[in-house]
DNA sequence: CCGCATCTTAACGGGGCCCTGACGCCCGTC
DNA sequence: GACGGGCGTCAGGGCCCCGTTAAGATGCGG
């Protein structure tokens, strides 16, 4: 999940970069519009967070160049509170507007709640490995072209896992999604299901390359091994 | 277009009732949580307008109620200013948060980018299986060249599977959509059904190759077996 | 008022899913 | 080298979910 930060203060543009890194998120910035453009063309962002007070030209202008091909979440930062200004860019396209003063904690869930509907529209949350499929708006797993069946547990946990791939996710944090909040010490049950779902995926079960174990921690669902 | 307001403020929904019509949507009103649910089942809004300080119910509880199986956009309207009310309905699936005092232009700007993103791709009218097809447009399944009746619950649920072809349909989204609301844990009706639609249209119903189900989670409409 | 189509409801058998406990393995520590 | 904690593996039993059937409601047109 890459977030491109634009706005002229350096100062803001480092705060940014500590809070959104620290949530997990890429952090990716441009200090006036013209890089701004240039930068999402180089490598497309999942989100754009856009200070409308650039030096170089109109925050209109920036929500136009990136609308122009992509459909990116793109929320306004700006200090201006007047209804017109709010008016103009969410017309241009922009996905929120957030006047400043904010809070990091509400920019976040707004963040998430974009997010969220991207997702939604592009309609293929998939993710895949060397060897199995993972299609969670389709609930359906993939394996050398032929389905995988899954029991509602075994995907449960799966999907969890495949929505943090590449992150640490805890046994608790597991169990409680799962079992419910009362279950979060029974860890054999993760280990009787996490084998199943090496069974039914990994090429060697033996010698997981995906659904990885760290000891004493979590689960780990890596894409490449 | 069709707006859900809910508000337990009369002067509000008034004011709503006529900004919006102004503007050309379609209004629907509701005074309370259980009435807007209601309203919401019975003929699906494109868009909902939500207050927070309902008298019977928490305004979460209302949006989680809409998220079980829906994703109709939902802002939410709140004099509640704190952040953390904010992130949690924003979490709890709501696209937009407004704060009142609000100005309308301000509001109206911020229905349209959620109207906009909300937009999904049209599927296509027609999906055919090798043992029979189903025309979505003109209501009508033909197996073998000739037409196959239907009775109206058994279509109806035909055809929701079908417009979610390849994607596994939670046996609460049906119940939901074909008998409404309140009969969401009724799962024999899907049972009865299921077996009737595979004895029509199955070539071996016994070990149905289109109509398939997940135990535990769900019906999947599977187009080539 | 009757007959037909459709919907609802209940009961039953079977298969698969979830839980559970036991056992062995790999590592650290002592 | 013994020990224990954490993990993987396996198999059996109970129970829930599903498919099937059929009889009782319900609604509608004749």
């Amino acid at each position: 999940m890459r977030i491109l930060v634009v706005d002229d203060d350096a100062q803001i543009i480092r705060a940014m970069r500590i809070n959104l890194r620290a949530r997990g998120y890429d952090v990716a910035t441009a200090f006036d519009g013209a890089s701004a453009l240039q930068a999402a063309a180089k490598s497309p962002p999942d989100l754009v967070l856009l200070d409308l007070g650039l030096p170089d030209m109109e925050g209109g202008d920036v929500i136009e160049g990136l609308r122009g091909w992509t459909q990116v979440p793109i929320i306004v930062l700006s200090a201006r509170h007047s209804a017109s200004e709010k008016v103009r860019s969410l017309d241009q396209g922009a996905d929120d507007y957030v006047t400043k003063p904010f809070g990091m904690d509400e920019l976040l869930a707004r963040i998430r709640a974009a997010q969220r509907r991207s997702v939604h529209v592009e309609e293929a949350p998939v993710v895949a490995t060397d060897s199995f499929t993972v299609d969670l708006g389709a609930k359906r797993v993939e394996r050398d072209g032929r389905e995988v069946r899954l029991t509602p547990t075994e995907w449960h946990i799966l999907e969890i896992l495949a929505r943090n791939a590449g992150r640490l996710v805890s046994q608790r944090r597991l169990l409680h999604d799962v079992w419910g909040p009362a279950y979060q010490s029974e860890t054999n049950y993760l280990r009787v299901y996490m084998a199943q779902l090496r069974r039914k995926l990994e090429p060697d079960p033996a010698h997981p390359r995906h659904l990885i174990t760290e000891a004493g921690m979590g689960y780990r669902f890596e894409k490449s091994g």
